[in-house]
DNA sequence: GTCCTGCCTTAT
DNA sequence: ATAAGGCAGGAC
């Protein structure tokens, strides 16, 4: 049964969540290895990691940890130097730099107040922030990774702070968050978009609002949002085709679809409420655009289809 | 594609 | 304590 990657929450599985073993992880999509503690790649990053006391740098404070990567242990002991460029540990560098939430899975330790006290528990998002080598009082060093629970009262870059000596533990004074927000299953026909439209999209614009032409930076980069001319829900039923698509920004999207904003057939941009043409729709040569849904919308807000 | 290594396990 | 164990990832 083949393992699917996935970032974040995984459905049906909020946090607190038990689990019996690490096979029960794994299917249940939480966290991809049988063994190795750190599941992801150095190209896709790590979506999950496993504390279970097996290397003793670990420092687990609840809203804050310190995790140890891996290599280097032969039978439980450490016996040569880890690298950042390896595997998993390559894999949480990956999602530091790139803001990947990491789930956080905790086994049991016994000398860890948030530990169950036996099997796995899922303990939440998690953000790493920091990494560095450690050079244990053996010699060998060891990749660290600091990691601040998303939605925590500790602020990243306080956290970073309050590690400045990296070959010393620190005592690190912790305090309750409160209990997370209450969850409740739903079940939903949610309609399946195609990954091939919005990659298009977005690459042929660069993420630059056709609009109003911003492209809104986030940590993981340049972003923008796909907004479908004719809407994909029912009554409108529109395909999830390239022709049916723009790059817009977020305002520009809540603009659109609630017929704030119209597009005339010559591509011009009207603002519905001041009637004034604010601009021009930016176009790509690849991304050919159909004039009937530009039409369908104009005719779903304004009765008359033409211009009010 | 094949092969190899090592894994924060698990059951005996 | 220890042996078995499957598989992902990386090397080729």
């Amino acid at each position: 049964m083949a393992y699917t990657r996935t970032f974040g929450e995984v459905y049906g599985h909020p946090e607190g969540s038990w689990y019996h073993n690490r096979d029960d992880l794994r299917a249940a999509g939480l966290h991809a290895e049988r063994q190795a503690g750190i599941s992801g790649t150095q190209r896709e990053g790590t979506d999950a990691i496993v504390l279970s006391g097996g290397y003793e740098d670990d420092k687990d404070y609840g809203d804050i940890i310190v995790y140890t990567g891996q290599g280097g242990q032969k039978e439980g002991k450490q016996v040569d130097h880890q690298s950042f460029s390896y595997r998993g540990n390559a894999g949480l560098v990956k999602s530091q730099y790139a803001s990947l939430p990491v789930r956080i899975i905790r086994g049991a330790v016994p000398k860890s107040e948030h530990a169950p006290a036996k099997g796995y528990r899922y303990g939440g998002l998690y953000r790493v922030v920091s990494h560095w080598y450690k050079v244990r009082d053996d010699g060998f060093q060891v990749c660290q990774f600091l990691l601040v629970k998303i939605g925590s009262f500790f602020d990243t870059e306080d956290v970073i702070k309050m590690f400045p000596e990296r070959n010393n533990d620190i005592e690190v004074e912790t305090f309750s968050s409160g209990p997370p927000a209450q969850r409740v299953p739903t079940a939903v026909n949610k309609i399946q978009r195609r990954a091939t439209v919005r990659n298009n999209i977005k690459t042929w614009h660069e993420n630059q609002c056709q609009i109003c032409n911003t492209i809104i930076e986030l940590p993981i980069g340049p972003t923008s949002e796909t907004a479908h001319i004719r809407p994909l829900g029912t009554p409108h039923n529109g395909p999830d085709e390239e022709p049916n698509a723009l790059c817009l920004c977020p305002n520009d999207h809540l603009r659109f679809d609630h017929g704030a904003l119209y597009i005339r057939d010559n591509f011009e941009v009207v603002d519905s409420m001041w009637k004034t043409t604010i601009g021009s729709l930016r176009v790509h040569q690849q991304h050919r655009i159909n004039i009937d849904y530009i039409r369908y919308h104009r005719n779903h807000w304004f009765s008359s289809g033409g211009v009010p």
